[in-house]
DNA sequence: GTTAAATACGATAAATTTTATCGTATTTAA
DNA sequence: TTAAATACGATAAAATTTATCGTATTTAAC
């Protein structure tokens, strides 16, 4: 119930640790595996993401690893976790309606809901979280 | 991902139906199972929950049945969710810190996130989400 | 060139959580 | 006494999340 998945958590456990370093200096998925005690493949794959979305830089090759990239002020919560995890809805009947309820008479009640989760996570900043 | 449950799903459905009718008047698990084409027995039980949580009242016996006992203006869907679901955080670690990362950087960051969700949904009462 | 260290990513298996079902007990008005 | 309703624990099924595996690609150092 209104829980944030481990990529998420994995995204942000990255962030926080690239934020602390120097500007141009590469973090590399494994340093930060082993520092935090997580799966490196599935940290390797938030990190993949977040540079799929200009949040993150990679750079490969043998001295490679990421980089901060964007503005993490310029970001809102609701955007990141919409680039790592798709669409937000507390319920799926708020983007396909595919609902089997029939004469459903809550949808209103939890756009309701929606709209304020998507409200209150569209005024918090990336930066202000992890900083 | 911040997802809600079935169970309050039910708990709203009934809810907003009890809600349309007369003060005293009952309903039953089969007739709102039956109207919404929802698990009788899953009804069932988020009725049976919120009953135990003074929210609604349950009449046993033959013409029983359920229907709307406190005020709901009364209750956040703070306060509701945590009927039903138990307390609220996006990770378990904001509750039992039997958190498996060493050296966790982002507990400060998560419980950010949780303060604001937990605030937000302070301030919607039961009845502004299902009148 | 070759090699080593890093990212990239799809397929699939394991684990966990959510959802649903089953069976039985209890209550009470007709 | 019976029928219709709530009450609830145990367990099975389904869905989702989390993790692993295997392989490909890139590139600096030697």
């Amino acid at each position: 119930m209104l829980k944030i998945t481990r990529k998420v958590e994995y995204a942000l456990i990255a962030l926080k640790h690239m934020q602390s370093k120097e500007g141009g200096c590469l973090s590399t998925a494994k340093e930060i595996a082993y520092q935090y005690n997580v799966p490196q493949q599935l940290l390797a794959k938030s990190l993949q993401q977040m540079s799929k979305n200009h949040i993150i830089e990679a750079i490969k090759g043998i001295n490679g690893g990421y980089r901060i990239k964007a503005n993490l002020s310029g970001i809102s919560l609701k955007d990141f976790f919409e680039k790592l995890e798709g669409p937000l809805g507390v319920m799926d009947c708020y983007f396909d309606s595919e609902c089997q309820i029939s004469g459903c008479n809550v949808k209103a009640p939890i756009e309701r809901i929606n709209d304020n989760i998507r409200k209150m996570l569209s005024s918090m900043t990336l930066k202000e979280v992890t900083q």
